[in-house]
DNA sequence: CGCCCTGTGTCGGGTAAATGACACAAGACC
DNA sequence: GGTCTTGTGTCATTTACCCGACACAGGGCG
């Protein structure tokens, strides 16, 4: 099996690659990949679970790491679909609490680790860092704000195509590129937009007689992103 | 500077009677006060709109500031109601985005208002403070993250009655406390739960019937609190 | 007092989406 | 090659909730 290199000299490259790291005075970026660890994990294996204890931030480096929620009743919440370069796990940092989801590895996934004392010792030399690290909660609070108008006031099909458009964009992560393949199951993506598999399916079918994208298996291909934008705005 | 205000006293025993304010260092707390000032919104007045420019942070001292979201179709996303002692605005301050939301006055309400400069240098003489304001950050990311659950997976009467909890709670800001009466219509709640006004008068008639509540106009009375998070819990 | 306005109670029809069921296609694995 | 598993297509049925309508109750105010 062509199992994929492990990155021993491009990881920097793939951090960097990033706008918010890419925006950081060079000494604290430093300082954070000073003490960093590459981790690999096995598809399927669980990173850390709602309530544990924090032990650090991660950035993911190739692969794919799915941030899930509660099964309270045996539902399960997807939040999201983190690929590299997106950094994740510095709620934790600020206030010490638990961890508020679970981040499992679809597929062999390799992540970058800054354990808590490396990055509250960048901190120590570097203390606008919080702001910087504060950053990274803004931008989830922006982007989970604007999930939340989503789910409560589109219908399927808007609601579709404004997830889609909003994970091609990497979740904001990035300012110029956007993805044109999205990796997900129509399964996936119902459980994002609590939209069963069978309403996206629909939805999907009709952003692709729209020509707004293309159907594959277990991933979807952005052809006018366009016509994306405009299927998301009709209301009705 | 604070001067010879009859309400000064005053104000500086509600902020202080929130959980995260009492928890900052003497210092930093005292340096943020130095340069608030009071600040007095008429009812329906606008405090600041979705796509403005940040010009700084504030604490409700009396009154109620409704958070509402976009209206895309004419329709209007409740975010929350903040009560006294509740801090907002932070957001903006860390990445200097425009604001996500619009802030009305529900009523007359007085606010404390600390300037963007005069946060700025608070924390230039205290630089541990940008995570004092991101544990802010935290607190709302874990809160949207519950509502986000909330609203995708509970069925309308576990809905209702989940948000009666949480608004009863002050959104997380007590440690101790919990409101007994919450001063929302129907209305509301159904524009923060993206439920029809009907149907939030059905959920609260089922909740009252297990004498969890009581119903009254334009309020809703907590008479026993377990049997609301009983009624949470069932998912079907 | 009568008037208006806001909030509430309640009904019944309409509908978007969930649910359940079943068949098919593409890889993966043996 | 066959067998399994995962993802997909597409019905018919059911249902939770929306929406429009209307009536009523309280409260402020002339």
């Amino acid at each position: 099996m062509p199992h994929a290199q492990p990155l021993k000299d491009d990881w920097e490259r793939i951090v960097r690659s990033g706008a918010w790291f890419a925006s950081l005075p060079a000494e604290f970026a430093a300082a954070l990949l000073a003490n960093a660890r590459l981790l690999t994990l096995a598809p399927g294996q669980q990173l850390f679970a709602r309530g544990d204890a924090p032990d650090g931030i991660y950035c993911v480096l190739r692969g794919v790491i799915r941030i899930t929620g509660i099964t309270q009743g045996g539902q399960e919440a997807l939040l999201a679909m983190l690929e590299a370069p997106q950094w994740f796990g510095e709620i934790a940092l600020f206030d010490g609490a638990p961890r508020t989801h679970d981040a499992w590895a679809e597929g062999e996934c390799e992540l970058l680790r800054i354990p808590q004392p490396s990055v509250l010792n960048a901190i120590a030399h570097y203390p606008e860092g919080w702001r910087e690290l504060g950053r990274l909660l803004t931008q989830k609070l922006r982007m989970t704000f604007l999930a939340v108008e989503e789910i409560t006031l589109l219908p399927a099909t808007p609601r579709v195509a404004a997830r889609l458009l909003t994970i091609a964009s990497g979740y904001g992560t990035w300012s110029d590129r956007s993805k044109r393949i999205i990796g997900v199951s129509q399964e996936q993506l119902g459980l994002m937009l609590s939209l069963s598999r069978q309403t996206v399916n629909q939805s999907l079918r009709e952003l692709e007689t729209l020509g707004a994208i293309q159907r594959n298996r277990g991933a979807i291909e952005i052809l006018d992103s366009e016509k994306l934008r405009e299927a998301r705005e009709r209301t009705a």
